[in-house]
DNA sequence: TGGGGTTAT
DNA sequence: ATAACCC
């Protein structure tokens, strides 16, 4: 019923051999957890919705990449920067003082040893970060993705598999490693208004007025949390699958020309696109994301998005045309509208976000473009991800 | 505070 | 379109 939580084993990543002894150890530690003490915490009875979930948190994930990349970085304090910040570090680092997001100032002079990368290129570590969610996905396709360097596996049926095999006696040696997973420090907006409620422990939440809660919190939210405080939590692992949208930002001290703002498009632009033609389905919706100076709001942004017209979608991946001028003209409206660059303005931040994607694959679309737009039958981006219309039967459409 | 992501309203 | 949440 509880998701179980094992501590990071291993950093992940590594290099393939070390990652993938590491995952199949995950199993094991299922098996252990339901068929010793863990189990009368974890499934208080055998019905059938008890499950047993691991939970992979990987740590200082960013500094691994990194480390791996360039293995004479793995014996010195390593930091990964973005912009002014620290964002994570390895543990030498750590055991110096750097904490993670920690100003580049305050980590130097902790710290001034410190070896800084650029991490502002997510590019490697979304690449290593979906390897290994594929390896987890070997166990068990049930696997539910939280940011780039944590996964819950769903591993109840492996589990049981497994000890349908083991001897009694065997069963009896198996040892556990994992702890009940019931930590939880609730978002910063809840926590103010529990604060405000007079709740400031899980003690408090769990004694609380459900009634009082729900009122204050909507039913949804309330019902959760207060299960969560006592350790419950029975939510589904939903896996993930591919992404749902591609983003790319950057954040900088001062734009405030149109100039200057569709430069910044551009650049952003020009990385999402490879990205899109890579993953082979294709977006219907485009967003631009803006931050404003001033405003001082800690969660000051606005957007607009539209569809993405049909001619430009078919450009999309091939790769030949000028996909660039289209686009470019349509997140230039959108940021007119949402800018008035007539008046002074001032941005810090720039998102180009592509979003409502599509397998083109699949259903009557392909058939349609076929008849519509040859050219598509002679696009040449990846390869693995061209189809051949020619041979496809009426049968296969609904 | 970065550069991402998700779901709910 | 925004707001909240997660890392």
């Amino acid at each position: 019923m509880e998701k179980l939580g094992v501590e990071p084993e291993e950093e992940g990543g590594g290099d393939e051999g070390d990652t993938e002894a590491w995952a199949m150890e995950l199993a094991d530690v299922g098996a252990a957890a339901s068929s010793q003490g863990v189990r009368d915490q974890v499934l208080p009875t055998r019905n059938s919705s008890s499950r047993v979930i691991v939970h992979v948190d990987l740590d200082c994930f960013y500094a691994q990449v990194e480390m791996i990349s360039n293995p004479e970085l793995k014996d010195k304090p390593l930091g990964v920067q973005q912009k002014y910040l620290v964002v994570t570090c390895n543990y030498e680092a750590r055991k110096l003082g750097v904490k993670k997001l920690m100003n580049v100032r305050d980590a130097k002079e902790k710290c001034p040893q410190l070896v800084l990368v650029n991490g502002e290129d997510l590019t490697r570590y979304r690449e290593m970060s979906y390897k290994v969610t594929e390896l987890l996905e070997e166990f068990s396709p049930v696997v539910e993705r939280l940011g780039f360097d944590e996964n819950f596996v769903d591993l109840t049926e492996m589990v049981e598999k497994r000890l349908q095999q083991l001897q009694s006696d065997e069963l009896s040696a198996v040892t556990v490693s994992g702890h009940v997973y019931n930590n939880q420090c609730i978002g910063y907006k809840t926590a103010k208004c529990l604060e405000a409620l007079g709740i400031n422990s899980v003690h408090d939440l769990q004694t609380f007025s459900s009634k009082i809660l729900e009122k204050e919190l909507g039913i949804s939210l309330a019902q959760r949390i207060q299960k969560l405080s006592f350790g419950e939590d029975n939510s589904p692992v939903i896996p993930s699958g591919p992404p749902q949208s591609f983003s790319e930002e950057d954040s900088f001290k001062k734009c405030s020309s149109e100039v200057e703002a569709k430069n910044k498009i551009e650049e952003l632009l020009a990385s999402l696109l490879n990205r899109v033609c890579q993953d082979g389905r294709k977006p219907h919706t485009v967003r631009l994301i803006i931050r404003r100076y001033s405003s001082e709001k800690h969660y000051g942004r606005e957007s607009r998005q539209c569809p993405i017209p049909s001619h430009v979608i078919q450009k999309l991946g091939t790769g030949n045309y000028d996909v660039m001028t289209p686009m470019v003209d349509i997140l230039m409206k959108l940021f007119r509208n949402m800018v008035n660059v007539k008046m002074p303005f001032h941005l810090t931040l720039l998102s180009v976000c592509f979003c409502n994607l599509k397998a083109v694959n699949t259903a009557k679309r392909g058939l349609i473009d076929y008849y519509l737009t040859p050219s598509l039958s002679t696009t040449s981006c990846s390869g693995k991800h061209s189809f051949k219309m020619k041979d496809t039967h009426m049968e296969d459409f609904p």
